[in-house]
DNA sequence: CATTGTGGTAGACTGTGTCTAATGTAGGAC
DNA sequence: GTCCTACATTAGACACAGTCTACCACAATG
């Protein structure tokens, strides 16, 4: 909570209840969300929060790299609270997103695509979650 | 154009004119297209053509594995004519998508990813195209 | 002919995300 | 504290992607 307050204080942007509520649920989940999903719950909180302030607090919070938006499902962006680099696993089953750690795969290949600046990459995994 | 309507023909899909003009579309584009800029460019051929459909058709040549619908742009899903197995390149400078062969990356640790079943991977790259 | 089945069409509908005009509020200056 | 200004929030309209449904066209079968 106070943390929130600091965060949102030290990206430049003024805490306000919308706000605070907004980057708590996110950072707090540790899932993957959809804007919708933040609005739903925030909601909970705020009855009156509106669509276009949610889209504008996880907009800043994405300029401020805080977050990032990224097309893991159909229809709908998800947002990202993790700002550092590392992989997705989709589970099918589920419709869960897993983050898979940076390290845990490696990637050859890359510099040699010498047709492209290359500036960011990760692997998209499909697959379930083994049972048990 | 004789190929499209055996390509279809091989699928199980009844070649008619709109099949036709769809298929013929996305084969020959080599591109990665949004289902509205399909509708958009078969529409100069069969100008009541409907977005049902070109969705229909392609849902039909996706259950066929001849395309797949891929999550790589903003807002769309984009079509992807190639069924075999690559990676992708987002330009961002341009917005299009490049296909990388498969073998061009390597992939390590995929399969010490015990806690999952993985049927399925592939590396997203952003950068840009480096001119001259 | 009538029937049946497949394919196409128009348009309504849902959901995601953007934008705008008007109101509300945070926080500094005094 | 009060005032002020710039920024935040709100409701609702809008644009677009994608789905669905009811109806129409047409060919094949009897």
């Amino acid at each position: 909570m106070q943390d929130t307050v600091a965060l949102l204080r030290s990206a430049g942007l003024t805490p306000t209840p919308q706000r605070i509520a907004i980057a708590r649920y996110i950072f707090d989940l540790g899932d993957h969300p959809t804007a919708d999903e933040v609005l739903a719950a925030v909601r909970r909180e705020h009855s009156t929060i509106s669509r276009a302030t949610v889209y504008n607090t996880l907009h800043a919070l994405a300029d401020k790299g805080l977050v990032r938006s990224r097309m893991l499902r159909e229809g709908a962006a998800v947002i990202d609270a993790r700002p550092e680099a590392h992989h997705h696993l989709i589970d099918e089953a589920s419709g869960k997103i897993f983050d898979i750690p940076w390290d845990a795969l490696k990637v050859a290949g890359v510099s040699e695509l010498n047709d492209f600046d290359i500036w960011e990459y990760q692997v998209v995994l499909r697959g379930r979650k083994r049972q048990g």
